[in-house]
DNA sequence: AGCACGCCGACT
DNA sequence: GTCGGCGTGCTC
């Protein structure tokens, strides 16, 4: 008389590297599908979970392991098996569990709400699809041939388009092309950041109508994020536009991926499953039968060269467009040699002048300086103490607004001493230059001017520290829409994506020092940073002859700058995979960091040193063949380049191999290798482990 | 990761 | 006498 008892296994958030297996098992009286959310006791807790598969007999692995009943089922359609193979690939190819990558990849209502405040929320949503394509403007002859390629082949595409070549009008007749041939497809729009979803939303929702599309990024609340979840889960929505997180939106009819500005840093996750969503994009687009489409200007050169020509081994189809429409040409470029200029010069003769020109016209300008606060550190004028934080391997930076002294590392905030704190010298002195500084310092030099309206000219600062709190971003973007700024300071921020009309001079004040960093992607991110920016100036074509991008440097004659000043990514792209190649660097291999940290440096390495002795003594012991050890490079432990932070000294171990295979397979013995050592009593003192596969620094 | 249980110092 | 410090160990 005994009731039916089906055994499911259930993913759920396990600790992130703790043991315990890929999921666990409940008992439920009847089976369950695959996909199905639920409710289950975890502990002394109810967590969320996700269904992989139920059976009729016991697991002979539980026999000493007491099974617990699932607690509810929620009432939502099942999860499809795309997104659960989506989920098992990313655990996989991240090193971390299935539950971990599923718990992250659902929106946090989902974990919080009881059952019955689900039902609440569900009740209020509509069903109705409501996609009202508008028509769209005429393509020009590059978009149309483009859309023409993206329309007859497979995929997938890197879109190399000059930033106002109308890439985004592709993406969109794209879409709309392939949600107007099946009227349940859905598409996934993914940009890098959320400063940029909320005009680009505004023009997705023209064109497709408001109730179609929605958007997934950190900035909604949560009862938004869990209204657009489901809202895609359930198909009613047809495009969601997101961050990098949007990658994991369930969407049960996929059949097109765009992901824009393929190359921005931002689309790698930096904690957890540390994922990239545009590598992702291209396993999912495979997977769901969907096109994806990766778009750049400056595209990254793993893209660049997976869309080399076919015979060479390239897998992505590159489409060019090379014009910008509606705009004139591309701003001339002009380096300014500083080593001709006196010395702690900000601003150089000749860019004066140039910016005075701009003012006089009304023309407005835009300066980059990748640092924010007044200076990056204060130093003691006798004894030579700087303002070092006590917590990381950082200086704190000086913040002259509320005088005080914050690390950007660690958050730490102090006001500034009255007196040096080492000798008691009053004259504590700013050295080097911060955007707050640069402000007071353009307001010397030029707030005495007037505008042709003859107003005093209106100079306006734009980073992270005058952006934090809800609206300032939009308000600060109107201002500059509006005419109602000349000449506007800030970070990289300023340089991305934003459509200022009336700019016709950008310049990057001190872009020195991504030239010789020691990370090998910084020429990389250098040349897309001033690319980007330069794409900011002369964008209304009757201006555009005068558009101008000026780049203060030590190094003029620098390839970086050199294929700027030739507007040519090939160029630079060639020469970059040469130099990569020359130093088996990606895309060549592939890599992989180990991390440890704890309170010193040394336990934290010799977690590290241990690990690579084992893989290189005993590799058998852990599952591996000498031959797949030949083509792995294991480089010894090292401090990392922020080495402590918040007072956690951090150290990593590079792991190299040309096979992708050979690298994972390493990697997963290592998994287990981890386990082991940290339970040694000589490794107690490391707080905590990572491995980061393909890492963006190293 | 949470969250318990567990065994030693300063508070209402 | 308890409140709570975070060390240790477990979660189907």
């Amino acid at each position: 008389m005994s009731a039916d008892i089906h055994w499911v296994d259930v993913a759920v958030q396990t600790p992130a590297h703790s043991e315990v297996g890929t999921w666990l098992t409940y008992t439920h009286p009847f089976a369950l599908p695959a996909g199905t959310l639920v409710r289950v006791p975890l502990g002394s807790r109810e967590v969320l979970g996700v269904v992989w598969q139920s059976h009729v007999d016991k697991p002979d692995t539980l026999e000493l392991i007491k099974a617990r009943a699932i607690a509810h089922v929620v009432n939502l359609p099942p999860l499809h098996a795309e997104w659960m193979a989506l989920v098992t690939f990313a655990a996989r190819y991240y090193q971390r569990s299935v539950g971990e990558v599923a718990a992250q990849a659902l929106p946090p209502s989902l974990h919080k709400l009881s059952p019955e405040q689900m039902q609440r929320r569900l009740s209020k949503l509509s069903s109705d699809v409501a996609l009202h394509i508008q028509t769209a403007p005429q393509a020009s002859t590059e978009q149309a041939q483009a859309l023409d390629t993206l329309d007859q082949q497979q995929g997938p595409f890197l879109l190399f388009g000059n930033t106002g070549s109308g890439k985004t009008e592709v993406y969109l007749q794209a879409i709309a092309r392939i949600l107007q041939r099946d009227d349940r497809a859905q598409a996934l729009l993914l940009v890098p950041e959320i400063n940029l979803t909320p005009q680009l939303l505004e023009r997705v929702q023209t064109r497709f109508g408001t109730q179609a599309v929605v958007s997934m990024h950190s900035g909604l609340t949560p009862a938004q994020r869990l209204k657009s979840w489901v809202l895609a889960h359930q198909g009613v929505a047809r495009i969601v536009l997101g961050t990098r997180m949007a990658i994991f939106a369930s969407l049960p009819h996929l059949r097109v991926i765009v992901v824009d500005e393929e190359h921005d840093p931002s689309y790698k996750q930096q904690e957890g499953a540390r994922y990239s969503a545009r590598d992702l994009a291209i396993y999912r687009g495979k997977a769901q039968q969907a096109k994806v489409i990766l778009g750049s200007a400056t595209p990254s050169l793993e893209s660049w060269y997976h869309s080399r020509a076919e015979v060479e081994g390239g897998r992505y189809v590159r489409l060019h467009m090379p014009s910008r429409v509606g705009m004139g040409r591309m701003p001339t470029i002009r380096r300014v040699d500083m080593n001709h200029q006196p010395r702690n010069t900000r601003i150089s003769a000749p860019l004066m002048q140039a910016l005075q020109e701009r003012l006089a016209r009304g023309e407005q300008s835009l300066l980059l300086l990748n640092r924010r606060g007044y200076a990056p550190v204060l130093q003691c004028a006798d004894c030579g103490w700087k303002s070092d934080c006590p917590q990381c391997s950082a200086f704190r930076v000086f913040h002259k607004n509320d005088r005080s002294l914050r690390c950007h590392h660690c958050g730490l905030t102090q006001r500034v001493p009255p007196a040096c704190p080492q000798c008691g010298n009053p004259d504590i002195l700013p050295v080097g230059l911060g955007t707050e500084q640069l402000q007071e310092h353009v307001a010397e030099l030029m707030g005495h001017l007037k505008r042709p309206d003859g107003r005093p000219v209106h100079i306006a600062r734009m980073d992270a520290d005058t952006t934090q709190h809800a609206g300032q971003l939009q308000a600060q973007l109107a201002q500059m829409h509006a005419g109602d700024v000349d000449i506007l300071i800030g970070t990289q921020m300023i340089a991305k994506g934003h459509d200022f009309r009336r700019v016709t001079l950008v310049a990057a004040l001190n872009p020195d020092n991504g030239l010789f960093s020691s990370d090998f992607r910084a020429p990389e991110r250098l040349f897309a940073l001033l690319m980007q920016a330069a794409g900011r100036a002369g964008r209304q074509a009757d201006q555009s002859q005068q558009a101008e991008m000026w780049v203060q440097t030590h190094h003029p004659d620098h390839a970086v700058f050199r294929h700027l000043k030739a507007h040519d990514y090939p160029a630079f792209a060639q020469d970059e995979l040469l130099a990569r190649e020359q130093a088996g660097l990606p895309p060549f291999v592939h890599q992989a960091l180990l991390r440890a940290d704890a309170r010193t440096q040394e336990v934290a390495q010799a977690l590290l040193r241990a690990a690579q002795h084992q893989l290189q003594q005993h590799p058998t012991d852990w599952g591996l063949t000498a031959q797949v050890m030949d083509a792995v490079n294991l480089y010894p432990p090292v401090p990392m380049s922020m080495q402590r932070v918040a007072n956690v000294e951090r150290s990593q171990m590079l792991i190299e191999s040309p096979s992708r295979a050979h690298l994972h397979q390493t990697l997963f013995a290592l998994q287990q290798l981890m386990h082991q050592l940290r339970k040694q009593p000589q490794h107690k003192g490391v707080l905590r482990w990572l491995v980061d596969v393909d890492p963006q620094a190293i």
